[in-house]
DNA sequence: CGGATTTGACCTGCGC
DNA sequence: GCGCAGGTCAAATCCG
């Protein structure tokens, strides 16, 4: 903004310059005169608007600020309350002067309870689906379970890498079973349904980052209804166990604390790592952002401090410090989400291993 | 020949 | 109610 108005100015000046220079009669002394004038008066505009940029950044400063607090103190309630949410409603409604803060993710707890009803569910997703759509006959009393497996269901977890590989792998074995285009964006989006065993609900998108092409984009949906091999554990634990986080606020799960030694040993001595749990819908959602990762050359001992970076999309640049003291609670005390983010780590792990010189992912398919 | 992929059609949810 | 966009289905096609 500074440096286009000093262009401004200077053009202005050049301006004058030029009309000054044109002197000859009293008619170059009249045209003077109006080009001084007409200076004037873009000058005056010129510190009019100056002053309405100050103001609007000051604005933005102001709203951005907002955003992170409001984002941060949304993460700590969800982190701090857990399942026993419900009992402080009350209290929190009595120090915010009646106002409810949002937490619209900690009362839709059950989150095994969920994997159990739909690991034992035999039935195909579009049967399901209309089961859910038809409502069942038990309507009100199972309005929590209801909404913590629709919850469960739609928590997505979100993996950005950099990968010039059509897919990223991660043990499993997937189905390709659609492409589309996305709007607002030239790649394609491909559907992908694992197929280690049938029925498993889990499903997958992958599509590649309009901005960046090289970033790719894989997005997790469910849980899987069957055993992994080894292979597949940790990311397949990506999808239940931050979708649980998200869910139910829950501070440990099984295959959370499985993961979580993974991440504490490889991550948290490193203070720069940035994460960020994304709130913002309906439905949850976690993304692990790799991008920053590079493997160019073989990778172990890994550096992670300086190769995962685990962002939200919504997040500000400016919030520097306050991503700091938020990834820092989120990973500290959250195993679930430590583990989805080891989870990602170790995808990209053993893609590179899989391919040492390029960093680059073989297709699982 | 069987499994995987492609691709157009169809369904559904959502905003206007 | 209509149109649009995202998601899924399923027949056709490809490939090992």
């Amino acid at each position: 903004m500074h440096t286009s108005d000093a262009g401004l100015e200077l053009n202005v000046n050049i301006g004058l310059n030029l009309l000054t220079t044109n002197t000859s009669a009293d008619q170059s002394t009249m045209e003077d005169k109006k080009a001084n004038n007409e200076v004037a008066v873009l000058r005056a505009k010129l510190v009019q608007m100056n002053a309405e940029n100050e103001r609007l950044k000051e604005m933005l400063i102001q709203a951005t600020e907002n955003y992170n607090t409001m984002k941060i103190h949304l993460c700590s309630l969800m982190m701090k309350n857990g399942g026993k949410a419900k009992e402080e409603d009350e209290e929190n409604k009595k120090r915010n002067g009646g106002i409810i803060v949002p937490r619209q993710f900690i009362d839709l707890g059950l989150a095994v309870a969920a994997d159990a009803d739909e690991s034992s569910s035999s039935s195909p997703e579009g049967k399901r689906q209309r089961e859910d759509s038809s409502g069942g006959d038990n309507k009100v009393p199972r309005l929590d379970v209801d909404q913590s497996e629709a919850a469960m269901r739609k928590a997505r977890v979100s993996v950005r890498a950099r990968s010039e590989a059509p897919m990223i792998t991660d043990g499993c074995q997937w189905r390709k079973y659609g492409q589309k285009m996305a709007k607002g964006n030239p790649c394609p989006r491909a559907y992908y349904r694992c197929t280690m065993a049938t029925g498993c609900p889990v499903r997958k998108q992958v599509q590649r980052c309009a901005e960046d092409r090289t970033i790719l984009i894989t997005t997790y949906e469910g849980n899987h209804n069957h055993p992994l091999p080894p292979s597949a554990m940790s990311m397949a634990s990506t999808t239940s166990s931050a979708g649980r986080m998200l869910v139910s606020g829950s501070t440990s799960s099984p295959d959370g604390l499985m993961n979580s030694n993974l991440l504490t040993t490889t991550l948290l001595p490193c203070s720069s790592t940035m994460a960020t749990v994304s709130a913002s819908t309906p439905f949850p959602s976690v993304t692990l952002d790799l991008t920053q990762s590079s493997f160019s050359t073989p990778p172990p001992p890994y550096n992670v401090a300086n190769s995962v970076a685990v962002t939200a999309p919504l997040v500000p640049q400016v919030s520097g410090q306050a991503l700091d003291n938020l990834a820092t609670a989120a990973i500290a005390t959250d195993p679930s989400f430590a583990a989805a983010l080891a989870a990602a780590i170790t995808s990209i792990i053993e893609s590179s291993q899989s391919h040492p010189n390029n960093g680059h992912n073989s297709n699982a398919m």
